[in-house]
DNA sequence: CCTCTGCTAAGAGGA
């Protein structure tokens, strides 16, 4: 008789296996788990790696491994030997990994060793704590590092000369600015690392294992960098992760007197920038990078490389090691997968492992607020009841909210929760390691039997065209050029060696772009899967949460949409409504009938946001593309791009960091409302001097150094005067920064010519500037900048800044995202 | 029952 909670009710997941459960024996087995017997000491699964059911087999959990988390309906992976099919899994033998498929990352799991509260919030919310200068030149160093290996030179000339690619580079440029650190005070940082970084490249390392003190010094040359970056999947410990350094190194064990061999094996190294801590987390970060890599290249040991200092510290696992990370892992992943419960034929958010009651560790805690967002969706009375420890906690993060904003809180999390379960559910990744190549082309989402042909060939940064030949003719074809794709090789051994897209594929080929260079694989027979991608809800999440964040943007947001406040609207046209525009405006309204009219006006009038509802058909989407005109006029050339507004007030502070005197600069945009979004920029007293204003008011003067906002992508009615361009750029006397799309202003004759002029006689570089800038909109929706509209990243709306005091907030359905 | 939506991502370090 069945005691569970589903009391053998229809609801039941034993009584049937989905259809979307593979299950198979062997090595990267999976078993369906149809009963669990629990006896004081130790648990007895009943399983079958059968679809019917049938044959059962038994798994004995005991010595602590009773205590995980396993249910009836759960598919579990075991490690060890079953005897005739009776498995025990004890302090000795065995591992048992529960939802193996669902693979879980390195950094996860270490981050569960301090609180599993934290990293299953983690896996549910991005932290955005906006990260810090450290973490900052931990990612650069890192970088600085991967480059010199690749570039096979850790000279101090090559690697200066990395740190200041990476330093002036605009990939962190964004982080920089976002953080407040110049790059003068970034050089310094990094600089200081490079001496070590030389050094330990250049010398064998002296390495001391902990347990053999007494002994002389084990002695670790590394002989070769494999892989930088190595990205691992290892389905039969469900762990995912990222390696650092594959490195070939040569172990030389001083034993009493006796000359042994030395050793020869491929280890992964974990670089780190901070303390050299030797931490339990880091420790355990490359405990469970041998792990994964154990069916790679089976390392004996991993290396723990503190950058600061240049020394390497071994880490050698134990089984028990091994045996405790993965139980945490279990933990971790019953957690993740069980995020609702039902009661009472209705669904709920399942409770997370107890708040600590530590307060050092949850002070620095990234996930604070999510924790005690969460304790009290969960549990209204929480803040009452929870001892003191966790009262400060709960009213710290939560006291400015009121229940209904709980209320709303605990609402969507649990429909995203709930949406999240489905989606996990339909994700079809495990085929790549779980079916075989036959199985998955026949159902059209996979190709196998490549071989490599040709040189690979870099087509920019990170990304690498490559080229494969089909031995077998498929008939079958699934995929299309474009789709997302994952490579693998054919024996499941380098599960997830690349992602990238497909370009073209026919009977006998395919190319693609992937992120990685795969050169080196060139006598590995390949297979290529689609990629569905594990979109998860975090971004919605993130959102969800930084609305209840204590702050005037959310706030307000929480007035608005929680606890729907009417939006306001200014009573009279004609005060936003410039004389010059009138005609302008109702000429773009012609189009429109009568209730898009109306829907117009709302929007011209609108303080907060305004609501468009109508049936399909309508016209809704009309509405709105007209709308975006009709805004750029309700102000006279009321047109303004914030984000080159933020790229202006970097490149200037960076500019008189870097010395300038603010009276030789000058900034010219063509709309006076890009002036005024650049001067409330340019508040701080640092920039008092610098000139912001409009062309005309430049004539016959000039700057030593010139930044012009073209502020649209297309030239618009005033700078199409060729005349009045030819002013703009002739201001500068000695540096002329132009702030614009390259690619869209080409297409006028003029800027042509001048762009085609300059880059002749090498006298301009083009950067990209997109996409590292959503840091800079720190507003509770996180926003892309897109010119000149600002497109919010959730898929519930955008916002539109146009105009001096209005922000409006358009909530409309998804097709005008596509429409964009 | 079907399709479409959305789209690096695992880690950067500090108490
Ligand atoms: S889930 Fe398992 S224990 Fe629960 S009713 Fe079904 S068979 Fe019984
Ligand atoms: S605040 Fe404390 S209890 Fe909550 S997740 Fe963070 S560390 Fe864990």
């Amino acid at each position: 008789m069945c005691n569970c909670m589903y009391n053998n009710s229809p609801l039941c997941p034993c009584s049937k296996v989905p259809d979307h459960v593979i299950l198979s024996g062997g090595l990267n087995n999976r078993y369906w788990v149809v009963d669990v017997e629990e006896r004081p000491g130790s648990k007895t699964l009943t399983i079958s790696c059968s679809k019917s059911l049938h044959p059962t087999e038994t798994c004995l959990l005991k010595d602590g491994w009773e205590m995980t988390p396993v249910h009836c309906g759960d598919v579990v992976h075991l490690e060890g030997c079953s005897d005739g099919g009776s498995w025990l899994v004890d302090r000795e033998q065995g591992f048992l990994v529960l939802l193996p498929d669902s693979l879980i990352s390195g950094t996860s799991i270490s981050n569960s060793i301090r609180c599993m509260r934290r990293a299953v919030l983690g896996d549910m919310f991005k932290s955005f704590d906006g990260g810090s200068k450290q973490m900052l030149n931990g990612t650069m160093v890192h970088e600085v590092f991967q480059r010199a290996a690749t570039a096979k030179d850790f000279s101090l000339e090559k690697l200066s000369k990395l740190a200041d690619e990476a330093l002036q580079g605009p990939r962190y440029l964004g982080d920089m600015y976002a953080l407040g650190v110049s790059q003068e005070e970034m050089k310094q940082e990094l600089h200081d690392y490079l001496p070590s970084l030389q050094h330990w490249a250049n010398t064998p390392s002296n390495s001391r294992a902990p347990s053999n003190r007494q002994d002389p010094a084990t002695v670790v040359t590394v002989t070769e960098l494999a892989d930088i970056e190595e990205n691992v999947w290892a389905p039969r410990f469900g762990l995912k992760g990222k390696i650092d350094v594959t490195a070939r190194v040569r172990i030389q064990r001083p034993r009493n007197g006796s000359h042994r061999m030395p050793e020869e094996n491929t280890v992964p190294l974990e670089l780190k920038t901070g303390k050299e801590s030797n931490s339990i987390e880091h420790r355990s970060q490359v405990i469970l990078y041998t792990l994964m890599s154990l069916e790679r290249y089976n390392p004996e040991t991993g290396f723990l490389l503190y950058l600061k200092t240049g020394n390497m510290h071994p880490v050698a696992p134990s089984h028990m090691d091994r045996r405790e990370l993965l139980k945490l892992r279990n933990t971790l992943v019953h957690h993740i997968h069980n995020s609702v419960e039902q009661e009472a034929e209705r669904s709920r958010l399942s409770r997370l492992p107890d708040i600590l009651t530590n307060r050092q560790t949850c002070q620095y805690c990234p996930q604070k607020r999510n924790c005690a967002l969460y304790e009290r969706a969960v549990d209204p009375s929480a803040a009452d009841v929870s001892e003191d420890v966790v009262q400060d906690l709960l009213q710290q993060e939560t006291g400015h909210l009121t229940l209904p904003h709980l209320n709303y809180f605990s609402h969507w999390l649990l429909l995203c929760c709930l949406e999240a379960t489905t989606m996990e559910a339909k994700n079809s990744r495990k085929r790549v390691w779980l079916q075989t190549v036959q199985e998955s082309e026949k159902n059209g989402s996979c190709v196998g039997n490549l071989q490599l042909s040709g040189p690979v060939t870099v087509q920019s940064e990170g990304v690498f065209l490559h080229r494969f030949q089909r031995s077998s003719v498929a008939s079958q074809q699934g995929l299309a050029s474009g789709d997302r794709i994952v490579v693998s090789d054919q024996e499941g051994r380098l599960v997830g060696l690349a992602t990238g897209y497909l370009c073209e594929i026919s009977r006998k080929a395919i190319s693609c772009t992937l992120d990685r260079d795969l050169s080196k694989f060139s006598g590995v027979l390949f297979r290529v899967d689609g990629d569905e991608g594990v979109v998860g809800l975090s971004t919605h999440l993130t959102n969800l949460s930084r609305l209840m964040e204590n702050c005037p943007d959310s706030d307000r947001l929480r007035e608005l949409v929680v606890d729907l406040r009417s939006p306001e609207f200014i009573s009279n046209l004609s005060s936003v409504l410039p004389r010059e525009a009138k005609d302008t405006v109702a000429n773009i309204l012609k189009g429109l009938n009568k209730p898009q009219k109306q829907a117009m006006k709302k929007v011209l009038l609108s303080k907060d946001y305004t609501l468009i509802v109508g049936m399909p058909g309508t016209g809704k989407t009309t509405t709105i593309c007209t709308l975006v005109p009709a805004l750029e006029s309700v102000e006279q050339g009321g047109v303004s791009n914030h984000t080159e507004a933020a790229l202006i007030h970097m490149l200037l502070s960076l500019l008189l960091k870097a010395g300038c005197k603010p009276s030789d600069v000058g900034v010219i945009a063509p709309y006076r409302q890009q002036l005024k979004s650049i001067s409330a920029l340019l508040q701080s007293s640092a920039f008092t001097g610098v000139e912001v204003n409009t062309v005309d008011k430049y004539q016959g003067r000039d700057k030593s150094l010139i930044v012009l906002s073209f502020v649209r992508s297309t030239l618009g009615e005033l700078l199409k005067d060729w005349r009045r361009l030819n002013v703009a750029i002739t201001r500068a006397k000695h540096k002329l920064l132009m702030v614009g799309s390259a690619a869209t202003l080409r297409r006028y004759t003029p800027v042509e010519k001048l762009l085609n002029h300059l880059q002749q006689e090498n006298m301009i570089s083009f950067r990209n500037y997109l996409g590292t800038f959503t840091e800079l909109f720190p507003s509770p929706f996180l926003v892309t900048a897109r010119s000149p509209l600002l497109v919010s990243n959730t898929s519930v709306g955008f916002t539109l800044s146009v105009g001096t005091h209005t922000t409006h907030t358009v909530l409309l359905s998804h097709s005008l995202m596509n429409y964009m």
